[in-house]
DNA sequence: TAGATTGTTAATCGATTAACAATC
DNA sequence: TAGATTGTTAATCGATTAACAATC
């Protein structure tokens, strides 16, 4: 009994580990944070970083850092700290970078063509595949080396490509019909720029919204109440 | 004594609704989007609207509204609900957007010339004075009606024009030493989409990161987790 | 007045931080 | 071994939800 306890030892911590339940939303859009900063502690050269350090150098506590890693199971090593690139490397995993997902993006306007030309896909492994648009004009060319199609061909591309991440970049009317042509050809997941909130029946894809306009109103928010000027409105902070 | 205090009551309740203490972070974010919703229900020509309607609609629970509208005083009326049009102009001042800030854009690249191009700043009160860019080629021109001037022109425009938020699609390189002529300049905010945290020894400036990659793996670990092939790596959810 | 719905207090839930025993 | 630092439990804090009295 004893000595194959021992022998799983290995293995049931393991499953342990990754089975803790559901990992928290926040702890989640932490990961990507965690992952940056341990690629550019790689990039120096760096081999391994304590919570503690770690901690300082993002401005949380080096508590959260262990709380957070955790979820997932032990990266550190007790007296030792993190290896950054073990670390690094696991991180990544989480996050999908080695998965080899495809994308294509929805809209050649000035945004679609903006994000055509980073490098932000191709650095967190993401593949663009395609450009889509209506706009005969531009249909047959190449934006930084991505093809543009018409949009009719969207579906068909789609399912033929299985192409995981739809990107939209098309004016809010248009959105919603995109989105579903793309959930019903199987694409997993929709990265929506268009600024409306995109409600679809299909249970299964995941939809990121990106609301620039919210992140400026938050940043106009807290202008005004940093350089409010004294006395105007309200009653001084303190007392 | 008596009296007084009626006298006094309208003055001493406003006051002490404004002054409730800090507003939790959570609440402030979560301002932008009931604008959102209050503007198009305010465009459908609604006219009020309960908190359970509201939260129907947003998905959020009508506690949470009747809650998050609270730390900013009493915007509805027993018995009726919100007036739609009311409670959107409250917010519409709350976040600034009658407060009239101007902006410039500094990067003039692919997603400098996104953010020219939007509606997204005046339909929310923000003016965009100019763009800069260190590309002598385009400066001198206009984007989307917006003038060009060289960066190095930046410091001085932004003291002699006030220049409240400044927007950052400049390369990571050049992010910080941007950052800094503009915080010394007076610019009261940065929107930064450069891919790093500024760190300003300005305690003043108020820096808003966009972190579009973030967004990006946030989805990636999503579509991950949930078309997962059942059995490669985690134990089953349900035990 | 009766019905509806807010404003607000109290209860619950989840997330963060602190502390420390386990262990490299 | 002694020192360092994790993994993890317990305590604190903040945010969300439920409930209901106030009031339009």
């Amino acid at each position: 009994m004893e000595s194959i306890d021992k022998i799983n030892g290995t293995f049931d911590r393991r499953v342990a580990q990754e089975t803790k339940g559901e990992v928290p939303s926040a702890v989640i859009k932490r990961l990507p944070r965690y992952h940056r900063y341990l690629g550019d502690l790689l990039a120096e050269g760096q081999l391994r970083i304590s919570s503690a350090e770690l901690s300082k150098l993002m401005n949380v506590t080096a508590s959260q850092i262990r709380q957070d890693l955790n979820c997932f199971g032990g990266f550190g090593q007790q007296g030792y700290g993190y290896n950054i690139k073990y670390l690094h490397g696991k991180i990544s995993e989480l996050l999908g970078v080695t998965e080899g997902f495809s994308a294509v993006i929805v809209g050649a306007g000035n945004l679609g063509r903006a994000l055509a030309s980073t490098n932000m896909f191709r650095r967190r492994g993401v593949t663009r595949l395609a450009l889509f648009d209506s706009n005969e004009g531009i249909v047959g060319t190449e934006i930084h080396g991505i093809p543009v199609y018409h949009v009719s061909e969207l579906y068909n591309f789609c399912t033929e490509n299985s192409v995981d991440i739809g990107v939209l970049t098309v004016p809010k009317e248009a959105a919603y019909e995109v989105a579903k042509t793309m959930a019903d050809a199987g694409v997993k997941g929709l990265w929506n720029f268009a600024n409306m909130e995109l409600k679809l029946d299909n249970e299964k894809v995941i939809v990121e919204n990106i609301h620039l306009g919210d992140s400026l109103m938050t940043l106009c928010y807290e202008i005004k109440e940093n350089f409010r000027t004294p006395g105007t409105n309200e009653a001084p902070e303190n007392e």
